[in-house]
DNA sequence: ATGGTAGCGGTGCTA
């Protein structure tokens, strides 16, 4: 018997200023878990009420005007852990895992990935490091041998394949040769790109800019990337991104991605 | 090459 688990991962840019244009989407998509990057929010501010009372669980790990990462999910979240392992100096809010329980349990990792413009800089340097930290526990986490989903807001356009323009990003924190190699690393300890699995072809993209008519243009990157381990892969029915999100009145600049388990 | 937009918070930073 085939049950199904839809897991979102959807960069909101400000949970304030998205609440109607996330409620719309859930009610629509209705995903079974959404992780979510940039709420732009303390914990105290975040809209707890609005989605408890629409039967959503919810863990946050904010912090003021940037950043801030949260689950929310139609199963209990348990054993909620906030801050990526590796340096208790780092302050940001960029990482929050939890495990929902169904017919299989599965650790749900959020994720928001340092920008790291400009490149090279001391934001880069951090990028660079983040992202080994980030490897750390994605190889922890692998040894669980359970399945994980480690999504978000990667900030990493993994291929050329991935950009509208890759020669415009050449010399982007994005997709400098040194970022994409980092991303790899991780990707070959044994995960699985949810959506490049399912989707070989070019042209599929998760961001596109505010600025310059991007949308109008179809000026977009892949940076929204959802990593299964290869417990999760075996489990895999789909994947998608809703693009259309992108479209509509006030849109973030980032458009959910979905993956379906059978789980 | 340049300048373009949005969110937060109440100015300039981040993206």
């Amino acid at each position: 018997m085939l049950a199904f688990m839809r897991i979102a991962t959807f960069n909101i840019n400000g949970i304030r200023a998205r609440e109607a244009a996330l409620l719309e989407w859930l009610e629509e998509a209705r995903p079974d878990a959404v992780l979510l990057q940039e709420i732009k929010s303390v914990d105290e501010a975040f809209p707890h009420a609005t989605f408890e009372e629409r039967g959503w669980f919810v863990a946050t790990h904010g912090q003021k005007s940037f950043n801030g990462v949260a689950i929310l999910s139609r199963l209990p979240l348990e054993d909620v852990e906030r801050g990526l392992p590796g340096d208790d100096a780092d302050d940001q809010a960029r990482w929050i895992e939890a495990t929902v329980v169904g017919r299989a349990a599965i650790r749900l990792c959020c994720l928001y990935l340092p920008n790291g413009n400009p490149a090279p800089g001391p934001k880069y340097d951090y990028k660079l490091a983040w992202m080994e930290r980030l490897r750390r526990r994605a190889a922890e986490l692998l040894l669980t041998e359970e399945p994980v989903v480690l999504g978000g807001d990667w900030n990493v356009i993994p291929q050329p394949e991935d950009a509208a323009r890759p020669e415009a990003w050449a010399a982007d924190a994005l997709f400098l040769p040194e970022t994409r190699a980092a991303f790899r690393r991780i990707l070959h300890q044994g995960w699985t790109d949810a959506f490049r699995c399912r989707e070989p072809r070019p042209g599929h993209y998760t961001f596109w800019d505010y600025q310059a008519a991007a949308w109008e243009k179809n000026n977009g990157i892949r940076i929204d990337h959802l990593l299964l381990s290869p417990q999760a892969a075996d489990l895999m029915t789909g994947a998608g991104i809703d693009k259309a999100v992108r479209g509509r009145e006030k849109p973030s600049d980032h458009v959910p991605v979905w993956v379906e388990l059978d789980a």
